[in-house]
DNA sequence: TTGAAAGCGATACCAC
DNA sequence: GTGGTATCGCTTTCAA
């Protein structure tokens, strides 16, 4: 094992030099510092974590908490966990997963042992047993996520407001005055933090513009694709123009049939616009306007928000919501 | 935050006695021990993991290396990581996630850092470039999956070659002398470690049983749907009359759609046993035989393997196999 | 700009 | 069965 000591020697200097030459938390000459960087490198030096952990008080760990229910979604996850993981790495942290049956106890764990320097929590609910031990503990923490009481929390997510306040705008501004948004099943908006949110979003702005707008959750997940179909055609028939998109994957293609089915065209017919996707809508064979959920942007915030509480010690609590993107691919259509 | 002198004031013992009473690596009276647990207990005490890294040169943290690429398989790699993450935590060890684009480098660093006391490599390739590295560095690993040259390794895994034998087994001693599998498309047998197994069993099984039997690869992910249909179609026109299914789990539901579809039934016209599956395939219209992959099995195994390696320092390399286990839905029949 | 040395909080050896 | 203490390898204060 290569120690400090290694490289102090090999490059004629003391070991406090070469700990302020590596860390950059002191100045210190060209010349020995390029010294130093050679001979750490010719060593291939990294300064043991123990002890690095212990002398500094910082462990360069960050948890990850992440309850696996039944309904998480796979592909979505493991999007969040790895856009966590590559953000984390960039500002020198790992990723130490806290998969523990109950989450409050693996905080608690990694608070008690000083294993961690922050918490990240992922897929949060509403009611999250864990925003009361996020407040209650030392270690900063970052919610990606916000739940019902968000007071006191450092809470990162994209606007899904505004994300559906603006899919209605642009149907509105193509003349669309009838509406309609399709969700997900209903358990969803008690069990999600951000399914109430989309749907609030769509419901006061069509209210703010007048539009005649109807929502409709799909009845399970496990019939996604029948009951986007069969909505889709009640839509239709009931002359709706424009239709937001807030479901799974599946039933956006069961949306495509059932205009089709209808010997209709979007968007000659029919707009569509997505809202919080974390897939491809431009795909499908009518490619589909997207406001999408980039978990890239929510979890590089989210790190940076940590980061800057653990180093420069300023945890202020707040929303940061990120601003909605709208990509389009030509779904929305001017209506006559 | 609490010390190990807290807790020894508080019991009035010295620290050693309490590092040993709770580490149990000294035998400490009843009496002082139980004081000792009390007063830890009371005060919420936690080796420091710092500490505990450098005095006792050992992390108890594993980590997981796991490349995200284009075609994993989420929800499988999502029910392989929470299992060796909660394997991991019956044993005391945390999980550190290494998602470095470049796996060995991730490897190297927690190797040079001293950050981990072992590897837990997942998703592993034919020509995995982790093979090397864990044959050169003094952490243990472990590898989930074994790959082309496991000289030297410790590999853990279902033994998929003999679950694609017992698949044979089970339609041979029903009487089918006519057989085909359904497999993943050709693309896997060069990017997985599993699939090339499965079908080596298949044939070799069939061959020394004489069989007439047949390999049939779906053509790409995308249509594993249509290819599942249309194959199996092939397969009943030419009279085949028992299929394995190794494949994607949308291709199960249109393996049995075009049963339907020719005016067939399972098990009475064919025989359908799945291999390797890590979804349920008992809850379709017909139940499907199935000999499972179960992630839990591969890692409490693995787990156990590192654990050993690390506390007992004795890293015997070699291939720990799980056998295959029958799960039997009534899609066997006998032919007459 | 650099160096000496005092911790950081455990573990585990050596005494008793 | 219990206690004193050297030690792990680094960070950081203090001094020069």
């Amino acid at each position: 094992m290569v120690r400090i000591d290694d490289v102090a020697k090999r490059a004629g200097v003391s070991i406090s030099t070469v700990s302020y030459a590596l860390s950059g938390k002191r100045p210190v000459s060209e010349r020995t510092r390029e010294k130093i960087q050679l001979a750490a490198r010719e060593l291939g030096y990294l300064p043991n974590a123990g002890a690095r952990m212990l002398a500094g008080r910082r462990t360069h760990i960050f948890a990850l908490t992440e309850p696996f229910r039944a309904d998480t979604h796979a592909p979505s996850h493991m999007a969040f966990v790895l856009a966590a993981s590559i953000a984390a790495r960039r500002h020198g942290y790992d990723i130490l997963l806290l998969t523990d049956e109950d989450a409050s106890q693996g905080m608690r764990r990694v608070e008690a042992s000083g294993l961690v320097d922050g918490i990240i929590v992922l897929d949060v609910a509403p009611d999250d047993e864990r925003v009361a031990l996020a407040r209650s503990i030392r270690t900063p923490s970052v919610f990606v996520g916000v739940p019902r009481d968000a007071d006191g929390l450092m809470c990162v997510d994209l606007d899904f407001e505004a994300a559906a306040a603006t899919a209605v705008d642009r149907l509105a501004e193509a003349g669309h005055r009838k509406i309609a948004m399709l969700g997900y099943p209903a358990a969803h908006y008690e069990t999600t933090n951000y399914a109430p949110r989309v749907r609030r979003g769509f419901r006061d702005r069509a209210r703010e513009l007048g539009l005649d707008a109807v929502f409709r959750p799909l009845s399970e997940t496990q019939f996604a694709t029948e009951d986007a179909y069969r909505l889709t055609l009640e839509f239709l028939d009931d002359g709706v123009t424009g239709v937001v998109l807030n479901s799974e994957e599946r039933s956006y293609k069961a949306v495509l049939d059932a205009v089709s089915a209808r010997g209709m065209d979007v968007p000659r017919d029919v707009s569509l616009v997505s809202v919080g996707a974390i897939f491809d809508t431009s795909g499908y064979h009518r490619a589909i306007d997207s406001i999408p959920l980039i978990p890239e942007r929510s979890c590089d915030l989210a790190l940076q928000e940590l980061v800057d509480a653990v180093e420069r010690g300023h945890f202020d609590p707040g929303l940061r919501l990120v601003d909605p993107e709208y990509r389009s691919y030509g779904s929305v259509g001017v209506l006559d």
